[in-house]
DNA sequence: GTGGTCTAGACCACC
DNA sequence: GTGGTCTAGACCACT
């Protein structure tokens, strides 16, 4: 479920990071579910240790897991989290097509692109 | 023309740095036009050269701006870069929308956005 | 013969300058030849006259190009200046060589590179 | 591991860049290996920490390392850069070979240079 | 302790 | 005058 892609620009640490963020978003881990172990997850990834140790710590620290010593890292349960990230979301999506629209893309450009995105024809081809 | 917030949480250097991309990218700076010296927009904005001068390194970095040492900074003329920006832009636009959807934010809540951002009434109030 | 590329990085002037000195080292342009005037060139490229002006000023402080008051400028007759472009291509080679075989790049990769080259099969493709 | 020529007409900063550049290519840096403090560094180069901290920043940016916060500064995790190095480094060879064609230096001579080169008798006699 | 930011002031080369 | 570099020293947030 969590992967990383080793030929990205960004840290490996992050991107594990996005990728248990989302999962948590999006009800893929439910509250109270546990995330592999750092070894487990390490020798999975073939990565060390200290990459996932880091990812997992800073994700306890944004609260989206919570670890138990001796038992392991689990899920949150933080509903806030959600409409959080929600919020966060529709800001971004405001200014970035205001700044579009300040640069003279229609809003029927935008809207076209909603419609394709929501037909999940949206690839890296629906440019 | 640059202006700067200091009560803003984002570096002096990052705020004069997007000024002037903002400049550029919608033509309100023209290629080749002369920025105001490091010593000048410094003592204008009260702020200590090194910042103004740490912006425009970067800038020129990026490609936006050139200096010629003894002369002055300039705006460069680059026309792929405001091409590059709606580029990003638009791909950033994709990608929200898309996450949002996948939220279960619906279409309709997007494109409602869209037209208040339209009719210019996008501000504070339209969080 | 000068020509310029506007969706380059780099900026004008500068582009310019190497496209004379090229000219001037491969003999393109002969000792005494003018080069066109200022604005000749500016309403040919369809630049701004101060960017050619700063270009040319630029050559002449590097010893391509004189400039005559009144009359133009013209193409320097300095047999030093080639050789010592190709010494410092000649440095640039070995450099980069170097640092490619350090970096476990065979010397038969870099003659298939040369065969090529020579054979004047070098363009994008033949990466 | 990290030296540094006070006598060297380049600037500081820019040593310790492409010092660092080349143990990350050379993998005698690995990745998430910590490098040294900016103000151990600094202090053991007899450095202002400002010096180091700049070329940390710009090393950075350019994605070979990465910075976290209280913790320190790490190596990147990003093979793409070394391949993308080597790409670099492979067409200015391609471009310095054809241009020294251009001027009449025939491939035996580029050739002899690499055989020397491989022999490792390349120094500055080799000019 | 770590890096990130900013200020103040200096010297250089170039125009 | 211009930008480029470097130093010295300060404060911040984070671990």
């Amino acid at each position: 479920m969590i992967q990383v892609n080793y030929r990205d620009v960004r840290p490996i640490y992050e991107q594990i990071i996005d990728s248990v963020q989302k999962l948590v978003i999006t009800d893929a881990l439910l509250p109270d579910e546990k995330l592999p172990s750092v070894r487990e997850l390490a020798s999975k990834l073939a990565i060390n240790p200290n990459t996932i140790s880091r990812a997992y710590r800073e994700l306890e620290r944004e609260g989206y897991v919570y670890s138990v010593c001796g038992r392991g890292t689990f899920v949150a349960d933080n509903r806030t989290l959600k409409t959080e990230h929600v919020r966060a979301l529709l800001q971004n999506f405001d200014e970035t097509a205001a700044e579009l629209m300040d640069l003279s893309v229609g809003k029927e450009v935008l809207q076209k692109r909603l419609d394709r995105i929501e037909k999940g024809v949206w690839n890296d081809t629906g440019k």
